[in-house]
DNA sequence: TCTGGGGTCCTAGGACCC
DNA sequence: TCTGGGGTCCTAGGACCC
């Protein structure tokens, strides 16, 4: 089969400038940054960071953090992101620690992003250090450049403008991209050529291909794969039969390099929410509805900061055991104040407590199912909603947000929200 | 080794409706 | 009395990504 005719493509016109030769496939690239929150805390502090070559980004390990960042020379030693710190320390004890600056990093993110804007219409990004670019049909304002130069031209204007090192990878799809932007690393770039795919796709392990995870990775090793050139011996039916519906399918073309999911430049969100890992387990009951209130109010003033209101809050719970658990409530009216919020997320969390008493490692709260009321039910719950929150509390929760506004955000010390 | 914080998507069962 | 199928919504848990 081949990708480049994968009928299920968006067409390339949407607000594409006109073209002299329209091309019969997609040309995506990823823009990865390399290393990126490393690169953030040494434009940070060049004295102390900037001049470190054994640099961890992240959070410390009396905090019980995690590697957001490690340094290329960090990695030399087995230091990884996502790695506790306490690990990533012992591996490499003369590395420096820095928290990430978190400011700086959004700074520099949108930095990227207005220089990307200038070279494609369709620019997705990813997260705070990737962007897709969908350059379909931008043959002509680039003098019919073949890709690859297209993208070490974004490489050098991010770099000549922003101050950061990035990589690129591209294709006729997503995937493609994203696979070549890890061949690149550092500072690189890799195009793969239209029609290609296929066997580009051979040298991977299944493991490297995004959305096979440790989980995934172990089933098909169980099943003898370990290879994408192992698994191109297996049909469909195989595949499904031995993964599912879905996921057999997916699988059997992500391994063929098909895949048609569309560049989007923006996706509503479906959720917000704060958590926080705490640096000892709490075991108290009332301290622990200290932690609530602070994370609920700050999801809340979140959601009235994007103009949002929200139908379902949903709790967290992580046990001193690591063992993770949840509980939620979705109501009728959405609620934007936070009384309402933490009303409901206060019920959540002492059903959570009496199901497990257990120290608790992390409390989270998390808001979803924004937007207006269901319909055909509203009625019947017109009571319990005008229960919920009143206008006097959605008033309350808007002077707040203004005084933190205008204060700083420890300028008010709402006492107790809690009891009206 | 001792595991962050912010998200998305999928699955599966039960309730409820037609 | 026993037995349908499909659709939507809600809840809980898990996999995965950066």
């Amino acid at each position: 089969m081949n990708p480049t005719n994968d009928p299920m493509a968006p067409s390339p016109s949407r607000s594409h400038p006109p073209t002299r030769s329209p091309s019969p496939h997609r040309r995506i690239l990823l823009l990865d940054c390399d290393q990126f929150f490393v690169q953030c805390a040494r434009i940070a502090d060049p004295e102390g960071a900037g001049r470190e070559p054994l640099l961890l980004v992240g959070g410390s390990p009396e905090r019980r953090g995690v590697v957001t960042s490690a340094s290329y020379e960090t990695r030399k030693y087995g230091a990884r992101s996502g790695m506790p710190m306490a690990r990533a320390l012992r591996l490499c004890p003369q590395a420096k620690v820095v928290p990430v600056p978190r400011e700086l990093c959004g700074i520099k993110s949108r930095e990227v992003r207005a220089v990307l804007a200038r070279f494609s219409p369709v620019v997705e990004a990813a997260s705070i250090d990737e962007a897709y670019l969908d350059m379909t049909g931008t043959e002509a304002l680039y003098d019919d450049a073949p890709l690859e130069e297209v993208a070490r031209r974004i490489q050098a204007a991010v770099r000549e403008e922003t101050g950061i090192a990035v990589s690129l990878g591209g294709g006729t799809n997503r995937l493609i991209a994203k696979l070549a932007s890890g061949l690149a690393k550092p500072a690189g770039v890799h195009v793969v050529p239209a029609g290609e795919e296929a066997a580009f796709m051979r040298r991977f392990t299944l493991r490297d291909l995004p959305g096979v995870g440790p989980a995934l990775a172990d089933t098909l090793q169980r099943l003898g794969l370990a290879t994408v050139e192992h698994a191109l011996e297996r049909d469909e039916a195989w595949m499904i039969r031995n993964l599912g519906e879905r996921r057999g399918a997916w699988l059997y073309r992500r391994i063929r390099g098909i895949d048609s999911t569309p560049v989007e430049p923006y996706v509503e969100p479906k959720s917000m929410s704060r958590e926080e890992t705490f640096p000892e387990d709490i075991h108290d009951d009332d301290a622990l509805e200290t932690e609530l209130f602070a994370l609920a109010t700050r999801v809340g003033a979140d959601l009235r900061r994007e103009g949002r209101r929200a139908r379902t809050v949903t709790v967290k719970l992580r046990d001193a055991d690591f063992r993770t658990r949840q509980a939620s409530r979705t109501v009728p009216e959405p609620l934007e104040s936070d009384r309402a919020i933490l009303a409901v997320a206060r019920e959540l969390l002492a059903r959570l407590r009496a199901e497990r008493r257990t120290g608790a490692r992390l409390l989270g709260v998390s808001l979803s199912q924004f937007g207006g009321p269901t319909g055909g039910q509203l009625a019947l719950f017109e009571e319990e909603a005008e229960s919920l929150e009143t206008d006097r509390d959605r008033a309350l929760s808007r002077t707040m947000d203004d005084l933190r506004a205008r204060f700083g955000p420890d300028a008010v010390r709402s006492g107790r929200l809690l009891d009206r």
